[in-house]
DNA sequence: ATTCTTGCAAATCATTTGCACTTTA
DNA sequence: TAAAGTGCAAATGATTTGCAAGAAT
């Protein structure tokens, strides 16, 4: 995988400090983190680093889609690099949050894990706004 | 589909007349409600009604899987009828959210739908947690 | 110098919590 | 009259917004 500041100028944007590490953390930290860890995870080597510079980056990186939202947890957003196709399961027990592959069908679960249930969702452009192509 | 009196008493709920409404509601609204929505639609007929009421219904709900919530929406969590699988498909344009099938391989959109991106999540058990059995 | 980026503080808003009141068996 | 259910008001906490200061070209 490329390194955070090439990803960022392929896509046009700008490779601001904040912007490259806050991609580093995400790149190095498979593990779906919040804003808030993303945040705590960079403010001791940048303690000038606000938390409206991870959301708007976080914002900026999704847009281009680099980076996916993960909306699993009823009360925050997780983050994840955009990567080959997997889904998401998470333990109604623990919690935990454990990646499985979606490129075979049907999706397999690791040996061992029972599924409760299935949500899938898409996102794209319904018939009525596929054929103007405009956004907003 | 029986209806919602017979739901809850089915599923050891006591059937009180705000978890009727509100339920009868759910399955008289497919169109993927909101709290506030559930509220609202509510309220002039049950002026006592709260808030509070409505979403522990809604969690008491979701715990016998009558319901289930759709986590599509960044801001605020929606509500469905449990029923046969289906996905849901949001269009990032009107910000419309249609249904659609999931019993075919593979799971087809509606014809001039754009699929942007594709997510899915499990919920149930991890491995370590199966053995166990235990919740909380 | 103008535009883009950052960051602080305040605002917003969905959801939760504490507790008191009401209903039901 | 206990126990369960309801509802108000306040608290919580993630996310957004307005705006001023800083950095880049």
């Amino acid at each position: 995988m490329k390194n955070a500041t090439t990803m960022l100028m392929e896509n046009g944007i700008k490779p601001s400090y904040q912007r490259i590490r806050i991609l580093e953390y995400l790149m190095s930290h498979r593990t779906h983190p919040t804003v808030a860890e993303v945040y705590n995870g960079l403010i001791d080597e940048i303690p000038t680093l606000s938390k409206t510079t991870v959301y708007n980056t976080l914002k900026l990186l999704i847009e281009h889609q680099i980076v996916n939202e993960i909306l699993i947890e009823e009360k925050e957003v997780l983050y994840d690099v955009a990567e080959e196709d997997h889904g998401h399961f998470k333990c109604v027990s623990c919690g935990d949050l454990i990646d499985f592959n979606l490129n075979e069908a049907p999706p397999a679960v690791p040996t061992g894990f029972v599924v409760q249930s299935v949500h899938v969702y898409y996102k794209g452009l319904c018939n009525k706004c596929s054929g103007k192509q405009h956004k907003e």
